[in-house]
DNA sequence: CAAGCGTGGGG
DNA sequence: TCCCCAAGCTT
């Protein structure tokens, strides 16, 4: 294999989208990287199915890998087919989520479950837009469904892909906030041509971005393609661009939220509406937080002021 | 398309 | 303590 030669000093604002490395130069050493340093991660295993791979994949949009792990184990040994979880009511796919956050996620991994039972014989599909269909899954999850699971060619965005691409290939430091058309185009250009190794690559390309080019204090000297970053080899200049987009919390009606639905799910039987006032003392605030939660169906309203988890 | 949506761990 | 971050989706 030719040894990458850094480009020569390429002249300041010349975004050339062409002058990127060669695909080959950076799938082989990533791949061999992969073999040796991938996570034994249970919904890797082959057992795992196509149903495992999509409940980590819900599971996992936004929380920790060592936060999901416990739970993915109790999902699967309680529902081990969509089938299993269709039959349930949807509160009880919304206590079984416990605080991974973000507790939408339950309802639509549920109803997922249902229309998967209903419309693919409960057999989570393997057809690309048959997956987007499902509620909760989008952009990304039906592309790593589709090439975890099935092995299929679809370029995989997630947040550590895009971020290994922005700096390996576009030389910055941060990808943009939102999935942009140069992204798309990029990850389509170095998808491998062949099926079975572009699934291995987006898989590949993923853990090394979460273990090796994290976010923070990216890990250079035991990076497989850092002779060949473009970041690197520019002298890792500073984000600049507008602020990267954070997440406000304390004192939002997010954490109202929580607070509401943690009593909930402890519940066995429905709970009457001074046990919630109890969480929040801004009743204003506390009634849009709950007047939230039953619009998003994530709690069912009952007479005489009773409040419980979805049975429908 | 920007905003809203949980939670907890680490620097 | 505070701030940032973690395999996004929906409206």
């Amino acid at each position: 294999m030719t040894s990458t030669d850094a480009p020569a000093p390429v002249p300041q604002s010349a975004p050339a989208p062409d002058g990127l490395p060669e695909p080959a130069a950076l799938h082989t050493p990533v791949l061999a990287w992969f073999d040796r340093h991938a996570r034994d991660l249970p919904w890797r295993r082959p057992e795992a199915g196509a149903w495992g791979v999509m409940v980590s994949e819900f599971m996992l949009q936004q929380t920790p890998v060592v936060r999901v792990l416990p739970v993915y184990e109790q999902w699967l040994a309680r529902w081990p087919r969509p089938a299993d979880l269709a039959a349930e009511a949807p509160g009880e796919a919304v206590r079984a989520w416990g605080r991974l956050g973000y507790p939408r996620r339950a309802l639509r991994l549920h109803g997922a479950a249902v229309a998967i039972t209903e419309r693919h014989g409960g057999d989570v599909p393997s057809d690309h837009a048959q997956l987007l269909a499902l509620p909760g899954i989008g952009e990304y999850t039906a592309a790593a469904v589709a090439s975890f699971a099935y092995g299929q060619r679809y370029p995989v965005l997630d947040t550590n892909v895009r971020r290994v691409f922005a700096r390996a290939a576009t030389g910055i430091q941060y990808p943009p906030n939102a999935t942009t058309a140069a992204e798309r185009r990029l990850a389509r250009a170095l998808l491998p041509d062949d099926e079975g190794t572009a699934a291995r690559w987006a898989a590949a390309s993923m853990e090394l971005g979460a273990l090796v080019c994290t976010a923070k204090n990216e890990d250079c000297g035991r990076c497989p393609i850092a002779d060949a970053c473009a970041w690197r080899l520019s002298g890792k200049p500073a984000h600049d661009g507008p602020p990267r987009r954070g997440q406000t919390y304390a004192g939002t009606d997010r954490q109202v939220r929580g607070k509401l639905l943690a009593v909930l799910r402890e519940a066995v039987v429905p709970v009457p509406q001074a046990e919630l006032d109890a969480v929040w003392n801004e009743p204003v605030q506390r009634a849009r937080a709950l007047d939230g939660l039953v619009a998003d169906g994530l709690v069912e309203p009952l007479p005489d002021g009773l409040y419980r988890l979805p049975l429908t």
